[in-house]
DNA sequence: TTAACCATGTAAAGCGTTACATGATTTC
DNA sequence: GAAATCATGTAACGCTTTACATGGTTAA
């Protein structure tokens, strides 16, 4: 799958590496983030499978090595994105401990509920701040992914605070 | 994290390989689901490092390796089970795929968005009849986990059900 | 001048899946 | 007699993170 959302990222513009990261920080981080340990080297993956092209350029006295995608880039890209998803997994640590529960006290359970609705509300935030960083021109359906990114993160506040409140 | 998961299931009765799996299958498969390739060796690893304990018995000709979990394996599991949670990532395909819409028509989008809306009817079907054959022995928190599921899903069926509208 | 940011990459380890491989029993 | 289920495991592969490694520029 990473292949394909760099790949998605350069259908946009072309980018460096770093670039891609910084993109992927203010935009999908919520959903899919990754580090420079698998950005670079799938880079050059795609560049050794022709489904980019590497320009490089020095900057400010910096190498920068900037992507552009290629037809047989877009292809795969096209044909990834009308390809059925399969359905996803919560894969939530804090809803696997509520699995376990019953081998933790009231107090315990509730000092976890607290701290782990905290970071709910820190990630709402900062996804709010994403939305706000958004003009005008940016497509909407980045925007409406981040959207759905806040009401998934108030949905998930609302079932923990129900569970604490029953405590 | 498999480990500790592997561990709070020991915790509740002594099993073998093949009972975790088709444990799992029947409650946390929505949010953990993991292969035989995976459990066997987390088992062997676990008995390597003294948290668990082994038990071979032969029944109906079939050899059967029952692991029970020592107390060092109890204190292992609390102490995971007592440590703050990371933020829960959405991971969902799905959901990557609405961020890259643009490079798709109208027809395929709604097409996407039907097929994944079948996918989230039948998982709520599947947690539905998985909540359906807990008795009234279970305990309550593995019901709060298969419930916290089902509601999770109808929340994502409402939010694509709503951008399908929406074009 | 020092911290933050820009920019690139490699190596090792961890985690997990898929495919392969075996063989008994039970149910239709 | 065939298919499904019970039961165990290994090997190869793939994906991703973490830690390590380098070095320039820009802002406080």
């Amino acid at each position: 799958m990473f292949e394909n959302i760099v790949l998605g990222f350069l259908t946009d513009k072309s980018m460096t590496g770093y670039e891609i990261k910084k993109n992927m920080e203010n935009s999908t981080s919520f959903f899919y983030n990754t580090s420079f340990g698998n950005i670079y080297p799938t880079l050059k993956k795609l560049e050794a499978s022709g489904h980019v092209t590497r320009e490089d350029e020095i900057i400010n006295g910096k190498l920068n090595k900037s992507y552009t995608i290629t037809s047989s880039g877009k292809d795969k890209f096209l044909q990834w994105l009308e390809t059925e998803s399969e359905i996803g997994m919560i894969r939530d640590e804090a809803l696997t401990k509520i699995f376990f529960f019953s081998h933790l006290d009231n107090k315990k359970r509730k000092e976890e509920l607290q701290d782990y609705l905290l970071k709910l509300n820190k990630q709402i935030e900062v996804l709010k701040e994403i939305k706000g960083k958004y003009t005008d021109k940016v497509d909407k359906w980045k925007v409406k992914t981040v959207e759905m990114g806040i009401d998934y993160y108030i949905f998930m506040k609302k079932s923990y605070k129900k569970i604490l409140e029953e405590l």
